[in-house]
DNA sequence: CCTGCAAATGAAATTAATTTTCAATAAGTG
DNA sequence: CACTTATTGAAAATTAATTTCATTTGCAGG
């Protein structure tokens, strides 16, 4: 089910993306980490490794993967630059214009069922989800056509 | 159903915060707007009818009323300093802890539906989703009982 | 095996967001 | 009114991420 390290070479190759000798270092540490890293991180393991690989090119690497799909990138809360909403009321999700970052709230949430499965089967306490959906909206879309 | 200024206003009081213009003045602006803000946009439209109040203090407030609840966060994608997972497999859900950051991955989706209900009534093309759960793994809540 | 060119790299500079520090100020209690 | 303590804001510090640009290099084509 997982993505191989050659199936991710191969699939770079085809898309037009060079093989170097960076990029090979970052994939094998990828392939062998468990968990999540930040991009940091992640830059000091495939030091500790190899030699000479530039922080930059992590962040270029990264980049790339994440846009072929191949890796995935969590919000982990944090301290992330987060854009504020006005508007309490209950808990609801979001959706969120990619074009203009217009966000409409979705009310309602039926995830408490789900929320309980999953604390059962791992273990968890789960205190919150967040749900965001991301598309264009009409107008972004009318913009597009011309 | 919206909690408006006054309640807010009292809820601080409450909790032993103190009101001051600053924070009134923060108030008034978020009551008046809509959608959502960056912390820096907040600032400015703060500033264009009150003066002297300072960057600083929109952040504090912004996160005081964040903790409490009473506005909420939204990632808009961008470029928030993520956390990158790897393995890519198919589309998935995430499950973190608050406590040491552990991700857990959730295989499966049910929210095919849920998107195209979306999509029918607000007019956005979705085009992707996020969901992620957050709690206590079972290590954390072990120490926590310490 | 060469050659040439576009893609990729990395050091350094830059941009940007957020947090910390700390002295001065002011809210609210009694 | 006075006192205590939270709050404020300017400036500095921290941190993350991106841009720039000269240099290097993968690899396609000969
Ligand atoms: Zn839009
Ligand atoms: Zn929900
Ligand atoms: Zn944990
Ligand atoms: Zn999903």
């Amino acid at each position: 089910m997982e993505v191989n390290e050659k199936q991710i070479v191969s699939l770079l190759r085809q898309q037009g993306h060079k093989i170097t000798p960076q990029r090979r270092a970052i994939l094998d540490v990828i392939a062998r980490s468990d968990g999540h890293l930040t991009p940091a991180a992640l830059y000091q393991r495939v030091n500790r490794q190899y030699t000479g690989i530039g922080l930059v090119t992590v962040y270029r690497t990264l980049g790339l993967l994440a846009g072929l799909g191949l890796i995935c990138r969590v919000h982990t809360g944090g301290s992330c630059h987060n854009y504020l909403l006005r508007r309490p009321e209950e808990h609801h999700h979001h959706l969120i214009c990619s074009g203009c970052t217009k966000v409409v709230d979705l009310a309602g949430c039926n995830l408490a069922a789900e929320a309980a499965r999953i604390s059962d089967k791992t273990g968890f306490e789960i205190e919150s989800h967040l749900v965001e959906f991301t598309g264009r909206c009409g107008d972004c879309r009318q913009l597009a056509l011309t």
